[in-house]
DNA sequence: ATCGACACCGCAATCGATTGCGAATTTCAC
DNA sequence: GTGAAATTCGCAATCGATTGCGGTGTCGAT
């Protein structure tokens, strides 16, 4: 229940000035050497520690990031956050983390917050509903340091970490192609978001590369990002009389579901119909057929969020916003292996 | 990149004192109602912001709660998390989260930094190799609100928000019991943790009133928590002579293993060989069959902490530690319908 | 006219640490 | 032994907001 010892305590336990103590923790050489000797060694015995609200108010630092971020419970957006706190713990920093859940209203609240408690940068990602992007404008003019991540926004002069989804999409497309299939549909999310209009371009160029002409009605809009989405789709599809032999799904879950539906139906996978997904998800390789997916590097994204952060905290007068692109993997496994 | 508006700004631009701002901003009765209406309709023009930091340093009171988590991603515990946020952002608290990735000298180190950035109360979880709680009683004595939550330690005498999970175990033990198996085994966690002992107590219980002798052989170590490691385990129990005919596992990763161990050695999942996992994974229903499983209330674990919290901060003197005990339900999907 | 009551507001200390500047003491050279 | 340089340290202001106490000023009452 002791309070915390403070510079003062050591100060009058030796009976010299709180400066001078101050002085004598930092090796400062006005400071003679027993003087030192003697703080240090009290300062270690009363298991002295600094009180960096106090420091905080005096250097206005507070050594704290905050994070935005749609949904915590998400795997992809956790890994993320784990990226972020490796490397902000390694270079002192603390981690504030607000979730919009999706939420424009909510995320712009968040905002507020952050900026109230003084955190010394945000890394963002936005929210499904965002658009207008003027609360993190503000940030930015008033030099606060900004990273973007993943769902980015090209409104914002501010430094960016995103997936190349076009890359992925057109590894997985072509990669269905490569193993035979002449008939691939395409699960879309929605398209006011770039990572989705990405990927659909993708696997629009890699159908137009491997010579494979592209079919509207193989495009299904997976907006709600729900199991029965998919489900229906995908009964959709297979009741096509010129039905798929491959699925590019933008998303892991869709993909597994559209799997559940496909065994349902007493079609083989891959042989009948090959699935690929996008995010591999931790599962992906657990479900049955262990499911071929697209990597998103969440942990290096969050770490090359925080290190573009630091790179802009530490010469903030020079700094100019970098964009990061992260190449994504594409994972093959049983379901698109023939 | 203008420096943040000040009480004092406010006050020289109107002549007059710090004092009479800080009174005027509170609604203080020694105030004229014509200087409160002054500093208001000014404050609100220039964007005036408090400084909590200085608040802070004056009130020795961050507003922030520190949590100490094993995992960020991980389901289970990005919903407490999420829980935790939820109760926190509607009271005005922010939230620090620091990842002991399961390791006890990190968590000494999250414990010590969480304490340095003056958090006013922590929510931990810990790690699996904790076994000495001392960093955690350090909390305690200097009167720092601590509540810990699933992963507790009765040395603690603190706050606790726990799953029965002798409760869990019991019931999928039972379950299992009931549509006919006569040999179950168990993959246990690490006994050092009572999560796991409890699992372990409820499995053994649910065995004895079923008529069922306990069997050493059919209870497995899934310390590690990795697929290759219940791989291994499920291979083994299925050389026996006697192989079991149910499984019941402390986390669904290990019972997702097992299941395509089972399958791959071609034998039937429900029928041969049942299967009941813990913690209830989203993709507990996405997998082929589908895994009966009991759930972990995340979510509402990571509020009643937060919530013991906020009952401890608002009347500290008299606060007596509480025990929260929440109980999880069984579901029941393919994998042990018979 | 004097006193008390009341309304209104400012001074200065406080939270803990830092730092420019000046002061005190010691050391050394000549 | 005297002056100057070097060593060592303290004063006080600062970061932004709060608050006990005391100080004005106005007013009515006696």
């Amino acid at each position: 229940m002791s309070s915390q010892i403070t510079i003062k305590d050591i100060a009058k336990a030796l009976s010299i000035s709180p400066s001078t103590v101050s002085r004598a923790l930092k090796d400062h050489p006005d400071i003679s050497k027993s003087t030192k000797k003697a703080v240090t060694q009290l300062a270690k015995e009363l298991n002295y520690e600094p009180n960096y609200i106090a420091l905080s108010l005096r250097k206005s630092k507070t050594n704290t990031i905050g994070i935005i971020i749609p949904e915590i419970v998400h795997y992809f957006f956790s890994t993320i956050i784990s990226g972020i706190e490796d490397v902000a713990y390694n270079s002192g920093y603390n981690v504030i983390i607000s979730q919009s859940n999706e939420s424009f209203d909510r995320e712009v609240s968040d905002t507020k917050a952050l900026l109230a408690s003084r955190v010394d940068g945000f890394l963002v990602s936005m929210s499904k509903e965002t658009t207008d992007v003027s609360h993190f404008q503000d940030i930015v003019n008033r030099g606060i340091p900004l990273v973007v991540y993943d769902r980015v926004s090209d409104d914002l002069n501010v430094s960016q970490v995103v997936i190349d989804d076009y890359f992925g999409a057109y590894k997985a497309t072509e990669h269905l192609i490569s193993i035979g299939c002449k008939r691939i549909a395409h699960f879309q999310g929605p398209l006011n978001q770039t990572i989705f209009r990405e990927r659909l371009r993708g696997y629009k160029d890699a159908l137009k590369n491997g010579g494979i002409p592209f079919d509207e009605s193989l495009v299904k809009d997976c907006y709600e990002g729900t199991l029965e989405e998919a489900k229906a789709h995908t009964a959709a599809l297979l009741k096509l009389k010129d039905r798929p032999d491959g699925i590019f799904s933008n998303n892991d879950l869709a993909a597994i579901a559209a799997m559940s539906v496909i065994k349902k139906g007493k079609l083989r996978i891959p042989e009948d119909i090959a699935v690929v997904g996008f995010s591999d998800w931790q599962v992906s390789s657990l479900v049955d057929p262990s499911l071929s997916s697209v990597t998103q590097p969440g942990f290096e994204m969050g770490q090359k969020a925080a290190m573009l952060f630091l790179e802009q905290i530490k010469d903030p007068e020079n700094h100019k916003p970098r964009k990061e692109v992260l190449k994504p993997e594409l994972i093959i496994r049983d379901s698109s292996r023939r």
